[in-house]
DNA sequence: GTCTATACTTTGATAGAC
DNA sequence: GTCTATCAAAGTATAGAC
């Protein structure tokens, strides 16, 4: 929201803090990138760019909202937009392609979703639960008019497809990080395969 | 290794040991299958099985070490063995069924594949490792088997399949966990139906 | 070998000074 | 708005009683 930043500004004001607070987010997502979420506390972080423990804790008010801010904000500026009509397996290898590069966003992104299980972590769970919503709505809708267009066999349910290749992409990604030599991409593309319309004639 | 245990008490013995590991082993997997890893402290678990958290330390090394020594034992005794001609798609279902009774095991199942990711955790990255690939390995197996007998599709790789089947589950157990609407029985409903053999004739 | 007592370091959070 | 000081709780490590 950069509009709020300039509209504070002309009244007085914490336009300084706003701009801070970016700035904060901005390295730490350097350092989230490079790193990774481990060895990452609150302290350390705040060692790393320059700020006390306490400077962190104001901004984001817990390390758990500044982790979802960090990813939020490095996902947002993460490649460039996708067309319209891209596939949705497509979107998925192409993800999988660029988060190679950043194993940190990814270990933050697995430690997010681990906390969102607890019992007790609103704020990853909130995260969480409304990113896999979002991500299967916008998907399933994609697969629509993938199935319209006789691009993808019709004969399966959208909304489950979607799940399906979300549940893939974030598990085959797990597995590789654990072991390159898990078959991350082959999987993908025997899902892509399966999802072909059947020749109509052959 | 009960063998272990009795070998070891007749030349005098740290049987009582054994048998205390195994005791608090028993009273944590109780206390996780119900709480959960969030709220699950080493010193809260001491706590609650009534021991010191140093005999905890004593026993399993570390927090690490105990989490790990809690789910695999606990997996070992969760369910009959499965017959060996299952099918895969069978094995997943019935697992994703029978964790939905104990949501705590899944919670520390999932803490322990994140920490497995960062770069200071060779515990549970061991664990996590080689769980992957003893499961895509055992997974594969029944697969070829499957497609031999005409059960399943030929034309996509074993092991590709196993990765595909494996990443699928824990997705959309996490989707689920999440968020009860999620459609996990329909999506490994789905992949179970493409990975059925095509229509032969119609 | 088994286990307790204890101490050490680091964590995330908060209160209050400026 | 930002820092210093302080807090309770965590995981780990060690010494030594039994």
């Amino acid at each position: 929201m950069p509009d709020d930043a300039q509209r504070t500004a002309r009244r007085g004001s914490y336009a300084k803090g706003v701009a801070r607070r970016q700035e904060i987010l901005d390295r730490s997502i350097e350092v989230f990138a490079e790193r990774g979420s481990g060895r990452t506390s609150l302290r350390a972080i705040a060692r790393e760019i320059g700020v006390t423990h306490a400077a962190l804790s104001h901004y984001f008010g817990s390390l758990e909202e500044l982790l979802v801010a960090v990813y939020e904000a490095s996902s947002d500026k993460g490649g460039e937009p996708v067309p319209d009509d891209a596939s949705p397996m497509d979107m998925m290898i192409e993800s999988a392609r660029t988060n190679r590069d950043v194993p940190g966003l990814v270990q933050l992104y697995s430690s997010l979703v681990a906390a969102a299980l607890e019992d007790d972590h609103p704020v990853a769970h909130a995260f969480a639960s409304t990113r896999f919503a979002n991500l299967r709505h916008e998907l399933a809708e994609r697969i629509r008019q993938q199935q319209r267009s006789g691009r993808m066999r019709a004969d399966v349910d959208a909304v489950a497809v979607a799940a399906l290749v979300i549940a893939a992409s974030d598990g085959l990604q797990t597995q590789w990080l654990l072991d390159e030599s898990a078959p991350q991409h082959e999987a993908l593309a025997v899902l892509e395969h399966l999802l072909q319309p059947p020749a109509p004639e052959e």
